[in-house]
DNA sequence: TAAAATGCTACACTTATTGTAGTTTTGCTA
DNA sequence: TAGCAAAACTACAATAAGTGTAGCATTTTA
């Protein structure tokens, strides 16, 4: 699974337009877990294991690989947390929270 | 691959979080990429197998099914199109296409 | 400095996605 | 309204991604 980096080709485009490379980043199971999970704080590798239940340490690593490589996590003492991208990134993500309530009340 | 139904079990949610299935469902290849697509008006499967280049058609197949399960597109005489809820949806992916340009920027 | 916590890696198994080649369905058109 | 072409899938074998369990190496704590 390689990293989807904007300007190559990616899932979606073949000349890796900027939307289409994140996408593809964020349309990998957890990416957007984690991102939300931390945007509470810093959390470190078994916190989030435990948070995102039944992830596998491998498929963890390998998230938190790309998501560092693409500049939205970095890991401090206190675990792994968000960069100011990966802040700005939760705040395009954080309306889905209410919004996903709303159209729950549709099961 | 079952639909990831709000109140149910889904990845990273035992009890179905709103947004924890909304993840799961997005979090899906190609999922986000055919939102985007039909943002720009109704579009017929083989439009949608030719934008999202290198989809299979079964994959394009079970992703229609599962947007069109969540209320997020429908089929019309047109082709598949977004719904009411899937135009919410998209509104708050939108701000996703300017940042991705900017974060581009650092590869 | 021994124990515990942390951050992984290995690996066999299961599930998801691809790519190609059809088959069925839809909607004209004569 | 029968025949045909375009559209919308389905089948299936191959590859890739994710899981689950076990355990190892390094760092921190007592």
């Amino acid at each position: 699974m390689k990293f989807p980096t904007p300007g190559k080709p990616v899932r979606g485009s073949k000349t890796g337009q900027p939307i289409m490379a994140l996408f593809d980043l964020l349309g990998r199971s957890w990416a957007m877990g984690i991102i939300w999970h931390l945007s509470s704080g810093p959390s470190k590798f078994r916190a989030l294991e435990e948070y995102c239940e039944n992830i596998s340490p491998t498929t963890l690593n390998t998230r938190i690989k790309e998501l560092t490589q693409a500049g939205f996590i970095e890991r401090s003492i206190d675990g792994y947390m968000l960069t100011d991208k990966g802040k700005e990134l939760f705040q395009m993500l954080k309306p889905m929270g209410m919004w996903a309530k709303e159209w729950a009340k549709n099961f």
